[in-house]
DNA sequence: GAGTATCCTGACAAAGCTTGTCGACTTCTT
DNA sequence: AAGAAGTCGACAAGCTTTGTCAGGATACTC
């Protein structure tokens, strides 16, 4: 029922990069805005690139941009990057759920699947350009960001 | 995204309790009619008995019974003995959410709120009653049983 | 009341996972 | 050539989960 850390970081950067308009955005760029460690998003921003959810640029004037409309991005995309399974339990699972002693008849993997496929539908519903748009006013707080991504080296 | 699996445990007892007419069980028959651990068990069973959720007798002839009618038990309930908050992630829980920097605004939150939302809204509307009645066949595969919960004391 | 069956409690070690960090490298622009 | 990015892999610390155990307490039976 938790959401890895990096997931978090991932959905922050990609809202990030869809309120933005085009141009690209460099990692430190990013890691600012969203109060990400920088040394963490640079983990993570190969990881969808790879996917081919973002495009990067080297060098100066470099940085990430989206690689889709946003539209074509969903949140559930994103999680399974990151996350593992969506189920809550190996044995509802979609792709060979791992089986389970309890198996023959257990009705409470019913309800496992029932959550699964609840937040699958939530998550596979909406997308980038969904969240952009009700993004509205200065969603981010700047007096909380005070405490720097990458605070200082070892100090 | 995912349920422990003291959680599991829990809830398979409960079934099992359910399925059970009205005498108690004794820890080691509902270890293997589950197929848990019997020293997992011992751990879990205690805290529902504290939550209330089952009476236990001791002595010869004791166990485990539950202590109220199945109607009246969750799965919301037990899941929420084991897990923690529910939401998917820490800005998002409904009691003192954590601060996140971003939420000033933040349109993810209320995404992940919907999931949270959702499996409370599913979980807390199945009753262990609803499950046992489901429950028709032999639900529990003898052959898969096999290891014994406590295989044997280090031989 | 001795003996036995059962539950109870707390402490614990091993394993696994998550998180954040680093250093050395490649590619691009000027 | 120099500098500004992104890229990659390895890794240590910390946390969480999992399962185990030993000793204790209580209730029944004879
Ligand atoms: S099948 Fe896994 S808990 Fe029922
Ligand atoms: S408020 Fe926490 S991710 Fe948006």
């Amino acid at each position: 029922m938790w959401v890895s850390r990096r997931t978090d970081y991932a959905t922050r950067a990609i809202l990030t990069l869809s309120l933005e308009g085009g141009g690209p955005l460099k990692l430190e760029e990013i890691a600012r805005r969203t109060a990400v460690p920088q040394s963490v998003l640079e983990q993570v921003m190969p990881t969808m690139r790879t996917a081919g959810v973002v495009r990067s640029e080297r060098g100066p004037a470099g940085g990430y941009r989206l690689n889709k409309d946003p539209s074509e991005i969903t949140l559930e995309r994103i999680v399974r990057l990151f996350q593992g399974p969506l189920a809550p339990i190996s044995c509802a699972t979609r792709h060979n759920p791992e089986p389970c002693p309890m198996m023959v008849g257990c009705t409470l993997r019913d309800v496992w699947e029932e959550v699964r496929d609840a937040t699958i539908s939530l998550l596979g519903g909406v997308t980038f350009a969904d969240l952009a748009k009700r993004a509205g006013g200065p969603w981010l707080d700047p007096a909380l960001i005070a405490p720097v991504p990458n605070p200082s080296p070892t100090t």
